[in-house]
DNA sequence: AATTAAACTTGCAAAATGCAAGTTTTGTCA
DNA sequence: TGACAAAACTTGCATTTTGCAAGTTTAATT
């Protein structure tokens, strides 16, 4: 049986931000869209190929799931399909911006803290 | 056993936005600095006690990880710990900005997209 | 029609999260 | 002091999500 496609995502609350992760805040819903927007990829097989390795039935999902919400749309029928970003995804470049910037921030690991939490907490 | 603790974060990739999400990229490490940041909230309490219901060992976890990442660190020892946010947490406040204004532009879920979406697709 | 490669599925293992019930710790106060 | 209560933390097990490897389907190309 096809895995259930009509479930709606739960929401933990109101809270937008809240809202906002359930609706993307897994671990790879943003990366595909970090690849759409910066990166110009279209396809699934581009997705495949990011370094970050996700998986094929992964990727289904997440893609499935972003049409579904409303970030992306696609053209051509299978074989051949581009994906693009909705006007809706394409809001999301503010926040992949934010967390670039954090990113790049904090690229280089504060190893020191680390060393001193260590200490200090009892881990 | 205690659950080792020492585990370091795996990186996908070097990429920033990568990078990031794998620090807060779960399902709940910026709704607690959220917590912290919009809320005031301090204590592992009333942590526990916002509305999207996280578990004691999920949260448990989460504020050791963001301890030992650097994002928050406590003072008052056991009991009355009083959890603050860091430099590099009050840093992560421009992507939670980013996100609560992505929340509140699509807060009224676009139900006639997802009507369009269901018969486009054949979901 | 046969080939090929992109798109998608399946089955099972591992990791993360959820839930309910504990136990430990430490401030408070009789 | 020492019993108590409440905050902090643990444990065990169910469920969900993700990871991995190997498939199958589909549609352009020849």
């Amino acid at each position: 049986m096809k895995k259930s496609i009509d479930q709606t995502i739960k929401k933990r609350s109101d809270c937008p931000i809240s809202c906002s992760l359930d609706l993307v805040g897994d671990k790879w819903s943003l990366l595909i869209i970090r690849d759409m927007l910066y990166l110009g990829k279209t396809t699934y097989n581009e997705f495949l190929s990011s370094k970050e390795t996700i998986s094929t039935n992964i990727l289904n999902d997440r893609l499935i799931q972003l049409t579904k919400d409303g970030f992306i749309t696609f053209t051509g029928s299978a074989k051949r399909k581009k994906y693009e970003l909705t006007k809706k995804g394409l809001d999301l470049k503010p926040v992949l911006e934010s967390i670039a910037l954090f990113g790049m921030k904090y690229s280089i690991a504060d190893k020191e803290f680390l060393k001193h939490v260590k200490k200090t907490m009892k881990l």
